[in-house]
DNA sequence: TATTGTTATACTCTATAACTATA
DNA sequence: TATAGTTATAGAGTATAACAATA
């Protein structure tokens, strides 16, 4: 065998000439399906780049805001299984970015904070965030991503009351 | 044991009161994956619902646009593998929908075409596609739907050339 | 030798359950 | 008995490779 030339990855393989059905194309949920799965290949891809995560990236930035210091908390913000933070915290651990003890008030909970170098990480990984962000939408100018993230932010609001602006303790600032 | 009390799917747990990082929620990216990843769940678990899956949806929409009626063409349409294309099929075929025979010019191929149940359940398949759609973007109006639309296809063409309006066969009509 | 459709395999994710230590 | 964290297991989904038929 000379090279694997079939690739076909389900993602992008971009024949040119074969589109996708104009019905398909139309439908903004289709969109949203098709940008939400790239868009998460790329972060994935730039983190893994660097031997990270984008799920450290979103640990981290919990942990700043505090408040949600115990594991149960931390998950439950994200939205991630419980057993499935703790791999995820075993290597922010292991690389120093946080600190896990536990509480002397309830010994099986453990309290998780952020680490001096956990903060200078959460600075690097969120300037990639922002990046990749920037390149994703490199063909919206400032107002249309505006719009956008308003939009969005409305039907994300809509399923999801917990991401409406305002109400809660970790607001702007 | 009595109930399985820890239901965390990774998806939408909704604790009140424990919120997403403000970081976070201020992405457009991190909105463009969660809405995905949730508007893929509800149309899976509504196609499902009638024994059927938003591959088929999309395999017979491709196939009512005609022009692609090999299975590589249909593949590279949708951007699935074609190894797993030939499941789908199978599927529709032991259902009726499609047609699938051999092409005398090049008997490697096979023509794939619409049966007429497989055309009225397009229809139907069509019609849940719609709803979902409508229900998940409730809380928009439809100016703003439009505006999502031509925010997002904007975005999405600039990644995929082949979306882009007006080039190609299967336009508008 | 290359290509179409197909089958088989391996691997990654992730959902669930099971376990411990505390309460 | 219930809960926080942890570990282990199983199942779905998918990418890759191998294969038979035809060109």
């Amino acid at each position: 065998m000379t090279t694997p030339v079939h690739s076909h990855s389900p993602a992008p393989v971009l024949k040119v000439g074969v589109k996708p059905p104009y019905e398909l194309v139309c439908s903004t949920a289709f969109l949203l399906k098709r940008l939400g799965m790239q868009v998460k290949e790329r972060t994935m891809e730039a983190y893994e780049a660097i031997g990270a995560s984008p799920y450290h990236y979103s640990v981290l930035a919990v942990l700043e805001e505090g408040a949600r210091d115990t594991q149960a908390k931390i998950a439950d913000a994200l939205g991630y299984d419980r057993s499935w933070l703790v791999g995820l915290l075993d290597e922010l651990e292991e690389a120093g970015l946080i600190d896990r003890r536990r509480d002397p008030e309830d010994r099986r909970r453990h309290l998780v904070s952020l680490t001096p170098p956990g903060k200078k990480k959460l600075a690097e990984l969120r300037k990639i965030s922002k990046s990749i962000e920037n390149e994703f939408l490199a063909s919206l100018d400032t107002a249309q991503r505006e719009q956008l993230h308003e939009l969005l932010l409305k039907v994300a609001s809509d399923h999801d009351p917990r991401l409406a602006s305002g109400s809660g303790e970790n607001a702007p600032a």
